[in-house]
DNA sequence: CGGGTTTGACCGGCGC
DNA sequence: GCGCCGGTCAAACCCG
């Protein structure tokens, strides 16, 4: 399982003016990066990670000989019920017999299990926008939480890429997504008259960028998908942001070897030093 | 009218 | 076998 979420990232912006839609509002900018303390909610995910270990295994650049990345003594249960839902999941059927395609799935052993990626962030939007567009497919109470879950799912036919968004009910002010899948197409032309998040990005308008929230989620997405997939290629050269945009982020510390590695793949997520 | 959201029902896997 | 649980479906609804 801890495959499943190998990454999690904590992301907290500043929040001056805060409105209601994920768009204009979150006008915050990214002010630190750091990883969460483990919750209880989390602590299946992650345990007792450094911020270098968090960045570094969200790089795909953790040593695979140092410390399990998720591990938690107790999670075997969770576990079984994260790969328990994986393969449930996955069924567009849009027959009218849902039992009968379902036991069809079930006997074909359709139970990939797509990676996921998740990361915390804190925002009084539960839904931050990452350049893609979504599609609400259901909603559930969260057990022990009295925030509820959202599942989204990319709208563009043929990905199947899903996230999850909930908030955290230990720290309401945080909001925990998960990205399930990868998206196999590039980001939707335009979202609200930009181009939104991610990959296209020398054409991100400052607007856009000053969106921490969505700049942020998309360099990290972007840099999951760079990094530990390489089945897609958004032109990672010469994808940089404006220096601006993240000057405030919390800088990492990996190793140099590491850091000038990704120094050159994401430019824009290491921003130069500068007191 | 098309696309998105809401929401209760449903499903399959566990654990007891 | 039953109940719980997380995840999904899909009809009804909403909205631009």
């Amino acid at each position: 399982m801890s495959e499943e979420f190998r990454d999690i990232y904590y992301h907290q912006p500043f929040h001056d003016d805060v409105q209601s839609s994920a768009g204009e509002n979150s006008s915050t900018y990214t002010q630190n990066l750091q990883m969460l303390d483990p919750s209880s909610y989390m602590d299946h995910f992650l345990h007792g990670s450094t911020d270098q270990n968090a960045l570094s295994r969200a790089f795909g650049l953790t040593p695979s000989t140092s410390e399990p990345p998720v591990v938690d003594g107790g999670d075997s249960n969770k576990s079984k019920k994260e790969n328990q839902h994986k393969e449930c999941l996955e069924d567009h059927g849009d027959n009218s017999s849902k039992k009968e395609a379902k036991a069809k799935k079930k006997g074909e052993k359709n139970k990939q299990r797509e990676p996921r990626f998740a990361f915390m962030t804190k925002s009084e939007v539960d839904l931050l926008e990452d350049g893609y567009r979504w599609r609400k497919y259901g909603q559930k109470a969260v057990k022990n939480s009295p925030y509820p879950r959202s599942y989204y799912r990319c709208t563009t036919q043929k990905c199947s890429v899903k996230k999850r968004v909930e908030r955290s009910f230990q720290d309401p002010s945080t909001v925990i997504t998960t990205y399930e899948g990868q998206h196999n197409h590039l980001v939707p032309a335009t979202l609200r008259g930009n181009v939104g998040g991610i990959f296209p990005t020398s054409m991100l308008t400052p607007s856009l960028q000053l969106e921490g929230g969505t700049s942020f989620h998309a360099q990290l997405l972007q840099l999951h998908q760079m990094t530990n997939n390489h089945l897609y290629n958004y032109g990672s050269a010469n994808n940089v942001y404006d220096q601006q945009n993240l000057t405030t982020l919390h800088q990492p510390q990996l190793p140099d070897s590491e850091y000038g590695l990704l120094q050159d793949m994401i430019p824009s997520f290491f921003p130069k030093h500068e007191p």
